[in-house]
DNA sequence: CGTACGATCTGCT
DNA sequence: GCAGATCGTACGA
């Protein structure tokens, strides 16, 4: 079922990041539903968090929507030609978001297959946030959508993970972010079969 | 207004 | 393993 606003609302984001492995990420563009188990995610915690957009406090056109209250997403693009899907958390004013970095494709496998430009499925086909975002059809279009009532949204089909099942460790690519990219802001699961 | 660069992926070697 | 792709955003002038 689909998850409601308070999930996005009550736990911390680096709670809700590790807790979103194994919710499932569902897109309906059009008449086409795809979706995917949640695999790898990082969490950006707000002004105090070097790699964050929102570090410092700052608020742009681009970083305004992290600033909502939780449960809408956050699309942005990346080195120019990759859309990156991030899921806003806390409060308004609480500038915190969960980057999804991998799926494991579940409904819609056609379709995904077709985005992806594949034509079997591969152990690195939705890993890698610029990935998932061409396999569900998002782009910056979709940037703070509500999750809880658009074509895009997250649902719990109550799949158990063994806590041996889930590691944690660095973010990537945050560098420039000091002692901050150090944290184990990301979690992804191992040995990942359905 | 101009410019440098990024929470990356792919294809070729 | 590595370079190239490719453009919105942020920031300085």
């Amino acid at each position: 079922m689909k998850v409601k606003k308070s999930y996005f609302l009550e736990e911390d984001v680096v709670s809700l990041a590790e807790d979103m492995l194994g919710k499932v990420l569902v897109t309906k563009m059009g008449n086409k539903l795809t979706a995917g188990i949640i695999t790898e995610t990082e969490a950006y915690d707000g002004i105090g968090d070097k790699a964050c957009h929102a570090y410092g406090g700052k608020r742009t056109p681009r970083t305004e929507v992290m600033y909502a209250q939780g449960g809408i997403s956050y699309v942005y693009l990346c080195y120019g030609m990759h859309h990156l899907f991030n899921i806003v958390t806390g409060k308004k004013d609480v500038p915190q978001a969960v980057l999804i970095r991998a799926i494991q494709p579940l409904k819609g496998i056609e379709e995904i297959l077709k985005r992806r430009n594949a034509t079997k499925l591969s152990a690195n086909l939705c890993v890698g946030p610029g990935k998932i975002t061409k396999a569900l059809g998002i782009t910056t279009q979709h940037n703070a959508f509500d999750l809880t009532k658009g074509k895009i949204w997250i649902e719990d089909d109550n799949i158990q993970l063994k806590k041996s099942q889930i590691l944690k460790g660095p973010r990537i690519g945050v560098d420039y972010a000091g002692e901050d990219a150090k944290l184990p802001y990301r979690f992804w699961v191992r040995d990942y079969s359905v």
